[in-house]
DNA sequence: AACTCTACTTTAGTGTAACTTAACTACCAG
DNA sequence: CTGGTAGTTAAGTTACACTAAAGTAGAGTT
């Protein structure tokens, strides 16, 4: 294989039509040239140069070997110039694993805004559950997670990935619309130990782990009588009233099941931490940070908007 | 500018897979592999490895190298076969420079030998004096020069230059056709010496000299009448009756004009000597031997046909 | 949990080749 | 013939690409 150096030196000589002018073209000595040359014949086995009186002369070889050259040296520099863009943020790709209830809150606000500030980063949004979401990074299939605690204060980060806090979601009291205790503004959970409770299954260990841990606190342990599979079906249930269920804000999204009443927690707020996490490998980029920045943002909205 | 040999290193760890696959096939050992990547890490400022496990991953911007370097390497590759088709005699140019009377027999049946040999070279025909066809070949806008004399025997070629005999071109006796030495087979140049003679300009000096020179062997001065500036209006002025002419062989054509009658000299023929020259340091290339050997085979193609 | 195997990286050392310096050759001009 | 310019050659030095060997880390094994 030609060694592109040289080719670069030929390029330099066949431009300038000198040795000495190549050399000062390239911060070279004249020397340095000529021996290049001398190299590049040898290898292609092709006579490059002419002497011609005190100068030279490129042969048809030479010509066509600049030809290409130019070429290359044209796509190295186009490489150069891609790769400039993809650091600065055009071009390539980042893929988002989201978790099932993320909801229309958080996630999307923060893909558009992604969106308006990278125009030409692409998108790949999967929805993933938790141990999916810490595989897909490791594995490089995912690039930033949208998470529900794991990462609480007391756990150990997952080696080589890193995390930003996002958002506490608080859980709120959804209860029929003609419950006794639909007038209310707060609802005290012990008042609600008879009820009977909705589990739901999407978001499994955590997020029924924080009611329980509620419940207990209030004094009593839930009573579980259906099992619904999505926070929207959970809603369902209850507005048929089959029972109460305390559904995740984000998880309500924005307008709440027409036959059911929210209804804040009194005392201690259960919750669920949301988190975003990334590897530490790729966090310095610059999609991969404006990723983060923007979902950030949208937790704030989403914060300021319910308060 | 980056490395284009790490682009290769590169372009075979994501090829690959692996830096141990890529030493494997590059025949490296993994180190430098490992060495080299991180070379181009710190030459562009871009992570291209991440480890995934016990292996690696190539990044985004580790593809996006990857891709151009493919187009690099495939240019180079382009380039070198290129260059072998060029020296193969398929593709480049060659500048043939013929004296002014080389006439229709020796230089056309050679440049179309040439074409069927060599379809894909390009040729450049252009009609030269003696001096232009020297300085030319030193120049370089002339491969092959066609010349006449000059570089007989005695005179040293020209300082890298390197010439091949192609013909001994004899000159005829032409004279009109009612002329009373018409029915002869052979003319004696004595019985000449009180015609008025035709002399030609444009084979200045050698040509000249030959028949002069011819003449004095004889025993006389030839007078000259008219110059002509061609050698086919040397003929009309014999056929007008102005006077005799000695003509070169290859001047004259394959069909002479129908005013006169072309009788060989008895005793020593005067003749001109014509090479072929190029130079040296183009000698060996297939097109410039192509043509060379071309070139003498028209000639004994037309000496075969005249004897 | 310790081991072992595999894959990659790091560090130190070596050899090649790329460049410089200096001397030489060749061409052209005064 | 001399001086200046352009290129080449030869010798020497430097830089760096690669190897060897030791080190680290993940993944499967006993």
């Amino acid at each position: 294989m030609i060694d592109v150096r040289r080719l670069r030196v030929l390029k330099a000589v066949v431009e300038s039509g000198s040795v000495s002018g190549a050399a000062a073209y390239l911060n070279y000595t004249p020397s340095a040239v000529s021996q290049s040359i001398t190299a590049l014949e040898r290898e292609t086995g092709t006579v490059l140069l002419e002497r011609a009186g005190r100068g030279i002369r490129p042969t048809d070889a030479a010509l066509l070997l600049c030809e290409y050259a130019g070429r290359v040296l044209a796509t190295v520099q186009q490489a150069e110039e891609a790769l400039a863009a993809l650091r600065a943020g055009r071009g390539g790709r980042v893929r988002v694993g989201t978790f099932p209830t993320a909801g229309s809150s958080l996630v999307p606000p923060a893909l558009a805004a992604f969106q308006r500030h990278l125009p030409e980063v692409a998108l790949d949004v999967t929805v993933v559950e938790l141990d999916e979401a810490i595989t897909g990074l490791h594995a490089g299939t995912i690039d930033v997670a949208v998470v529900v605690e794991t990462f609480a204060p007391g756990h150990a980060p997952s080696d080589g990935l890193t995390r930003r806090h996002l958002l506490a979601d608080p859980f709120r009291m959804v209860i029929p619309r003609g419950h006794r205790f639909a007038a209310r503004r707060t609802v005290d959970l012990g008042a609600l130990a008879g009820e009977r409770w909705i589990g739901v299954s999407s978001c499994p260990g955590y997020c029924q782990q924080v009611v329980s841990e509620a419940c207990l606190r209030a004094g009593f342990e839930p009573r579980y009588g259906l099992e619904a599979d999505e926070y929207p079906t959970a809603q369902g249930f209850v507005a048929a009233g089959l029972g109460v269920a305390l559904i995740p804000l984000l998880a309500l999204g924005a307008a709440a099941h027409s036959g059911v009443v929210v209804r804040r927690v009194k005392g201690e707020q259960p919750v669920r931490q949301v988190w975003a996490a990334t590897r530490e490998a790729i966090a310095d980029q610059v999609p991969v940070r404006t990723m983060l920045d923007d979902l950030e943002w949208a937790a704030r909205q989403f914060a300021a908007s319910m308060s």
